[in-house]
DNA sequence: AAAAATTACGCAAACGTTTGCACAAACGTT
DNA sequence: AACGTTTGTGCAAACGTTTGCGTAATTTTT
């Protein structure tokens, strides 16, 4: 029998001999109040477990205190991170957090943000599905709730964002290739609808364009989606390339795992003959043998941010300047990469 | 200014020229609203889009449609699998869904469920922390609450609970390892305040039992907390054994992982010398060499059984039958364990 | 000592929804 | 023709909280 014996402002009251605003002026602080009396509502509130009606409180005040986030795919290895930064910084601030998985599917990501609307939530975390083509829903609903964009965004989307610097990251990873000697960098890559595998592509022909190593198209592969077995295949195709390169950089973990799967079963020395980075520092990397040499993303700090700014905005919707964060990663370098003797540029 | 042009019943009362209670029943399908009334409302609703406040809705009604996940560790592989089985359902039947994760504190998770229960959760499903001792603040606030447990549960809670047939899982894994000749079989696994190792290594004991296999202590390999690196310390320990194991029954992957990284260094051959087997199936598993066989948890449909129970318990919380439904698991047989021609037993 | 300001509290409305009850109209039964 | 029944709708209370305003008591200022 849960119903009964709920202990409310007004039970309170009339055990107290006070009026209910009193009571809920001084639960809240008010400066109204004495502090005498602050002080004997709030031990008697303790003591019958009081137990604020959270329906009530945000019926009244408009706000819910819970931060919707909406990622596309819950089991991808860097989401775990990303959510533990999110709901932990959530939980510092005073906030619940509901997580829902759009499963990469444009359709259903709007109807959650519509959901999570109406159900009431302060702000909206959005992680894009990988091919978010039209933005148009989403740009209707900013007007109605504070809305931050992390890790998979669109320069469509006027709000803030938080990303990892692919450019970047990209950049220094194939510069460290060139740096142990490597000049026939190939790369693996998702074809050009994703926007972020788009950002690392950058980078990498920036690393190259500097160095003056001309771009060599058969080296560049593209795949829809990622996985291990794609990234076989992809690096099946680089091996009967007339020109083999002598490097791989993949944008994912996992095709980097399947380059180094099918490398070691054509008997090719990693990384002698062909070196081989990935991106997002998996737990797969210290699996595989060689080590995989990877880039790491800090979660962690993208998820706190995220929050951060989110209820900055919460808390002061009219303010618009929107920016875009871009966190810096770092490259771990393990076997698969590493030549101890490395070539002076 | 999202605040104002807010669509209540209100308005579409006095746009209709009908009373609020008729605009409620009709979008509720009340029975005593005729279905001309009821269409003319539904339609005009959806036409200027009204989008009912849910805190009125839960406040009134005292439901809010939302089920409080709570959970240790949100970055464990099998996790993800287990949130998305119970997303999924939970959307189906219309509940939303909040998660936490009480980082393997006990202290934490009896907060984490305050919480919940005073935000208006409808029920709560929880998995608990590894080494939940103090089960009296459970116990206190089931009274408040629907509960139902799953994969980490405990036997000291009277209330339904979803796991995997542990035991079960483990012996099959055990008698596979028995039938390719293996006789030696250590195991790894974790100390006994775990109950989902315990219940492991009873299905360890009862194959070796059943064929007659005398257990030899020195076998028995029990760490803390199973990474990859205790694995790896713990193979080492049996490798200096006297009697040197000719199979490793390991209760998770990352142990499975370990174990198999130290018997290549020390150039033993998997599976003929020493097979192995690990436990939860994760993508580790064909990552490392050679493939790790391993028990593959069905997490979605532990998912989705727990939102089934649970609904069913909020729908009725009379009904106290607690049931505890223990899931069956496949063996997935790989290279670290696979022998081709098979002894008969 | 009177006026002004401050302090500490109570009253009551409001938030949007659901729901028990009342009631009018229309219908079916004697 | 008088009655009960059904059908469709409206009235108003209630849920627990916050908050603008009012006010009495006290203190400060003149």
């Amino acid at each position: 029998m849960p119903k009964k014996n709920i202990v409310t402002l007004k039970k309170i009251a009339a055990d107290l001999g006070l009026s209910i605003s009193t009571i809920s002026r001084s639960l809240n602080d008010h400066p109204d109040i004495s502090d005498e009396t602050k002080e004997r509502v709030k031990s008697y509130a303790n003591k019958i477990k009081y137990i604020p009606n959270l329906f009530a409180k945000g019926f009244r005040s408009h706000k819910s205190n819970i931060i919707g986030v909406i990622i596309p795919n819950i089991e991808h290895s860097f989401t775990a991170t990303l959510l533990r930064g999110i709901i932990q910084n959530a939980e510092i601030n005073g906030f619940r957090v509901i997580i829902c998985e759009s499963f990469n599917d444009e359709q259903k990501q709007s109807e959650l943000m519509e959901t999570m609307i109406q159900f009431g939530v302060d702000g909206i975390l959005l992680s894009l599905t990988k091919k978010t083509k039209n933005v148009d829903e989403i740009l209707e609903m900013m007007e109605h709730i504070p809305l931050i964009m992390f890790d998979r965004i669109s320069s469509k989307v006027p709000c803030t964002q938080i990303v990892i610097d692919d450019e970047d990251a990209s950049y220094k990873a194939v510069q460290h290739l060139i740096n142990v000697g490597k000049t026939k960098i190939a790369i693996i890559k998702e074809s050009d609808t994703s926007n972020i595998s788009e950002r690392r592509y950058q980078g990498y022909l920036k690393a190259l364009k500097e160095n003056n190593i001309t771009i060599n198209e058969d080296l560049i592969m593209s795949s829809e989606s990622l996985s291990i077995e794609e990234g076989r295949r992809l690096t099946r195709n680089l091996l009967s390339c007339q020109e083999v390169p002598d490097a791989i950089f993949a944008i994912s973990d996992e095709a980097g795992i399947g380059a180094i799967q099918e490398l070691k079963k054509n008997r090719i020395k990693i990384p002698e003959e062909i070196a081989v980075v990935g991106f997002s520092n998996s737990k797969f990397c210290t699996v595989i043998k060689p080590n995989l040499s990877s880039v790491d993303q800090p979660g962690n700090r993208i998820g706190k941010l995220s929050v951060d700014y989110l209820i900055e905005e919460i808390n002061s919707p009219n303010t618009t300047i929107h920016k875009t964060i871009e966190i810096k990663t770092n490259l771990i370098i393990r076997k698969s990469s590493f030549k101890p003797t490395l070539k002076l540029k």
